[in-house]
DNA sequence: CGAGCCTTTGATTATGGTCAAGCGCTGTGG
DNA sequence: CCACAGCGCTTGACCATAATCAAAGGCTCG
């Protein structure tokens, strides 16, 4: 739990996608005072482990994580993978505990923002807490599109909108959207669709032979971006999931 | 949108499962100049439409409703089903506009409660704030067990977790957990389960046939929980999930 | 440079989907 | 009150998608 000195989100390159989305300029320094950075999370490490006390909110800075939830048969679950900008932990304010681990899939780094201090917030700023809705709401709102992609695609539709929707968080970060890198396995992204590796790896070979993407191991980029929504067969309605 | 006289919380059956949950006495009253009763909506009626502007959030009072996401293909995803005492339109804040359908399974009567209001309580009473990010933070931890049963179980362990987890939310309401009426359709429940009308009939036979349970038209008997609960194959970790 | 993991590819299988037909409620109108 | 229409449910036969099992190639990192 170290913490490094308090780095200003009017600053940060993050903040028309992060926390402080919308808040004006007097209530922002107010965040400010609350968002503790920690020293970063190893690759293959645990940002917080399933079952832990929650008591922080967590703003990915930079890098990516998977969240996991493992069920006491120990058959793991994929329930998304966060990427810079995206805030973790929403999940475990009911419980106060987390229902899954967050595990880093590349060097991470977060800011840490204790719950105590948001509630507080939410309770005087307006615009903070009307945010903080918002927020949660989108959640749920993605979660119902991850249902009808696990509940009616196809495999090929379930990799193709994973594709997409990852190429759309990248456009929403203002990152080139038709050419970046994958932070997780094959597996991993099986594991999330509700697949397998093998299945994954086919598809992407079947993809590349198409002439849609190219894809040297983890380094992927988008050939043709019309056919390949066209392969996942129905728009999404929200651009960028945090599927 | 007739409204009839407001009834108070203060005396609804459905105080302890419903938004009052944990309000103190002095805070309560507040709650009920602002909610708002309905006329009953009939079976197959819409309580609101995908696409139509966010208002209020809705809770079911008595009767049964489900959530249907339409694709543009046509192709239809009911996201879950909502019991007396559940909250309806928390996926709406974010985007002020209903993502999902809500149809009403049987005659169903609501309560509506002007989403303006409610930030303006959230805004003045700290119980309250805490209970609505509560709720929405616990439907989030739903859906990741959603997700796990849609990515990795079978047919068999989907249908009867889900027989679990209306058994459950009928105990949490008092009701006899044994023994009640299912308000969907078979293809209702394959279509919330990802699965296909006949599998669920298949299913249902068979677990009859084990004597698990016993089922006449739309009246279940759990006979055997413990062994129903094992063909689920895993406990769910919360109990009365609103899937 | 080598160990181990990640990825790819192939062969085979199984789970659940599709297509099709018949039964049985339920509710309506004669 | 009964007959019938229509929908919901069940069951069967067959099929397809993706899983499983297996093996080999290719990164990555120590």
């Amino acid at each position: 739990m170290t913490l490094r000195p308090t780095q200003a989100c009017q600053h940060c390159t993050l903040r028309q996608l992060c926390l402080p989305v919308g808040l004006p300029q007097d209530e922002l320094w107010q965040l400010d005072q609350i968002v503790q950075q920690r020293r970063p999370i190893a690759k293959g490490a645990a940002l917080f482990t399933m079952g832990a006390p929650f008591d922080s909110l967590f703003a990915v800075r930079t890098g990516a994580l998977k969240t996991v939830l493992i069920s006491d048969d120990g058959t793991e679950q994929i329930t998304g993978f966060a990427l810079a900008g995206d805030l973790l932990g929403l999940d475990a304010i009911h419980s106060s505990t987390h229902p899954v681990s967050a595990i880093a899939l590349e060097s991470t780094s977060v800011c840490a923002v204790p719950y105590s201090h948001v509630d507080d917030l939410a309770g005087r700023l307006p615009t903070f807490r009307q945010h903080m809705m918002s927020v949660m709401s989108q959640e749920l709102a993605q979660d119902e599109n991850l249902h009808v992609l696990l509940g009616q695609r196809t495999a090929e539709q379930r990799l193709a909108t994973f594709l997409i929707t990852l190429s759309e968080r990248h456009r929403a970060r203002g990152l080139a959207a038709n050419r970046f890198c994958l932070p997780m396995s094959r597996a991993d992204i099986a594991n999330h669709l509700g697949l397998t590796q093998e299945t994954i790896s086919r598809l992407f070979t079947q993809l590349r032979k198409q002439g849609v993407i190219s894809l040297h191991t983890r380094d992927l980029q988008i050939l043709a971006p019309d056919q390949l929504r066209n392969t996942a067969g129905v728009t999404i309605t929200s651009a960028a999931s945090s599927a």
